[in-house]
RNA sequence: GGCGGGUUAGCAAAGUGGUUAUGCAGCGGAUUGCAAAUCCGUCUACGUCGGUUCGAUUCCGGCACCCGCCUCCA
């Protein structure tokens, strides 16, 4: 049984699917205006260990993780780029792409497009406003009228008395209620719009991702994941669009279990584009080693709980390479045999038992360590191709492990390095070790590290 | 101001009312021509003040400090 913990009721709670066997999960992904930095690539490796691990205990998923590729933002961009918007949004969904591809996050089910899905969300506002819970403004605009649904707030915990408006946001003209959220924004010159009842414009961010769970998943979800900052005022936006719209009526909640990843930081400060303080995973992909890195960073990212923050540097980051090298080590020296796994393996079933309580990650790391000291210690290729499928349960240690552990790019080509093994060889053998020394000192210094096997061969991998 | 999260050894990070978490790094030893890898051994823990308890890092309360959301944000 799959215990997770629910945001909404700050309650750990069983997964009971709406369907049985079957598991509707969205998350808010990103927007397509620039390169995605670190931080947003650890919710997005989060939600793709959490895909990963329910499919691998039987569930049918269904993971929807959306492009948002309408949004101020993305506007502001095109212009100081002076690129179409549409230019703009398929460049950096197609790095996005290639980005999530070297952090080894498998596709999602869907990918819906909030620009492919304009019907629908004006079929909400439709919906909305005939309730009651939306209204025009003069100035063609249409807002969610947040004091009118009575849920509001109940995800994030708000009192709307006490959220903080007035001087922060300059309030809209036409605007009800300080915290009410626009589902509609009407066409300005130079932006782009579709037609609608409402007057020509364009969606609100909020109603986007009401419209694409409900295209792509239906009424109702069993989990919504997203970010600790998407709660309020997204996800809380959300509830009120998708409850007051339809799931209200037929009486039951647009979404049984709210999951949040926790922030990643730096110098112990939210990463974020705002802040400035922020690196691109790209970026730092780059900085590694190519048959290495994405799944250096992503078991970087998974070696905390997913709710508590974690920090990253570039030590944190050598850490969690380090402790990866390690189970490639053991896999490497010890070829793994592939076979089903049996859970009734007392590791396996730690490993199990640690994912079943909310992802916890670090506690099933532990467990592959042990196991990677076991197959050590017997040499055992079965319980390395058990170590082998466990990690692949969460999408790691899927690579071949001598590739992994040589590493590739850089420090030379192979055959370059073959020959000055071979001369450091050759002095070994008369015994000229302090050219033999050299030689390994030279090979150090192009980022090559030797292991004199006791056989006789020399093994040498890249930094 | 409102609401929420956190404080565990050098660093990172789980968890538990009483029994070694775990990883990385370090240190000592084995091994090696010397290294590397590996193996063996090993040192540092639970912010602070109280309370409950036979016993608290673990439950309760106060305090301090850090962080987040309340505006776009994963």
């Amino acid at each position: 049984m799959q215990i997770i913990y629910n945001t909404l009721s700050r309650k750990k709670e069983a997964l009971v699917p709406i369907e049985p066997g079957k598991v509707r999960m969205y998350v808010c992904g990103p927007t397509v205006y620039d390169y995605f930095h670190i931080g947003n690539a650890r919710t997005f490796t989060i939600f793709d260990m959490v895909f990963r691990w329910l499919k691998a205990i039987g569930y049918e998923v269904s993971y929807a993780r959306n492009i948002t590729d309408i949004d101020d933002k993305i506007i502001d961009r095109a212009n100081k780029n002076g690129e179409p918007i549409d230019a703009l949004t398929e460049r950096m969904t197609a790095a996005m792409h290639e980005d999530f591809d070297r952090l080894k996050l498998e596709r999602p089910t869907h990918e819906p497009r909030a620009t492919r899905h304009i019907d629908g969300m004006l079929e909400i506002i439709k919906l909305l406003e005939g309730k009651g819970l939306a209204y025009r403004t003069p100035g063609g605009d249409v807002y969610f009228a947040v004091r009118k649904f009575s849920g509001y707030g109940k995800l994030s915990r708000r009192n709307l008395d006490d959220l903080q408006t007035g001087d922060r946001v300059a309030g809209d003209a036409g605007k009800h209620d300080a915290l009410d959220f626009a589902l509609w924004k009407a066409a300005k010159p130079h932006e782009p719009k579709w037609p609608s009842a409402f007057g020509d414009g364009r969606p609100g961010w909020h109603i986007e991702c009401s419209a694409m769970c409900r295209a792509v998943l239906g009424e109702q979800l069993d989990i919504h994941g997203g970010g600790w900052d998407l709660q309020f005022p997204h996800h809380e936006n959300e509830i009120a669009q998708s409850e007051g719209a339809f799931n209200g009526d037929a009486g039951y909640s647009f979404v049984n279990i709210w999951m949040h990843a926790a922030f990643l930081n730096f110098d112990s400060e939210k990463m974020s584009k705002s802040l400035g303080n922020f690196f691109t995973a790209r970026e730092v992909l780059n900085k590694l080693n190519p048959v290495r890195g994405g799944e250096e960073v992503r078991f970087f990212l998974l070696r905390g709980h997913y709710r508590s923050e974690i920090n990253y540097t570039y030590e944190t980051l050598m850490d969690a390479g380090n402790s990866l090298m390690g189970l490639y080590r053991v896999l490497k020296d010890v070829p793994p045999e592939t076979a089903p796994i049996d859970w009734n393996n007392p590791y396996a079933g730690r490993f199990k038992a640690a994912m079943l309580d909310d992802f916890d990650t670090p506690q099933a790391f532990a467990v592959l360590y042990e196991l990677r000291d076991e197959v050590r210690k017997n040499g055992s290729r079965h319980l390395a191709g058990l170590l082998m499928a466990l990690g692949g349960q969460i999408g790691l240690l899927q690579t071949d492990p001598v590739a992994f552990v040589a590493g590739e790019a850089g420090g030379g080509d192979d055959s370059t390095i073959d020959e000055l093994i071979a001369g450091r060889n050759a002095a070994k053998a008369a015994r000229d070790y302090p050219r033999a020394d050299a030689i390994r000192k030279q090979l150090e210094a192009m980022g090559v590290s030797l292991e004199d096997k006791p056989d006789g061969i020399t093994e040498w991998r890249r930094k």
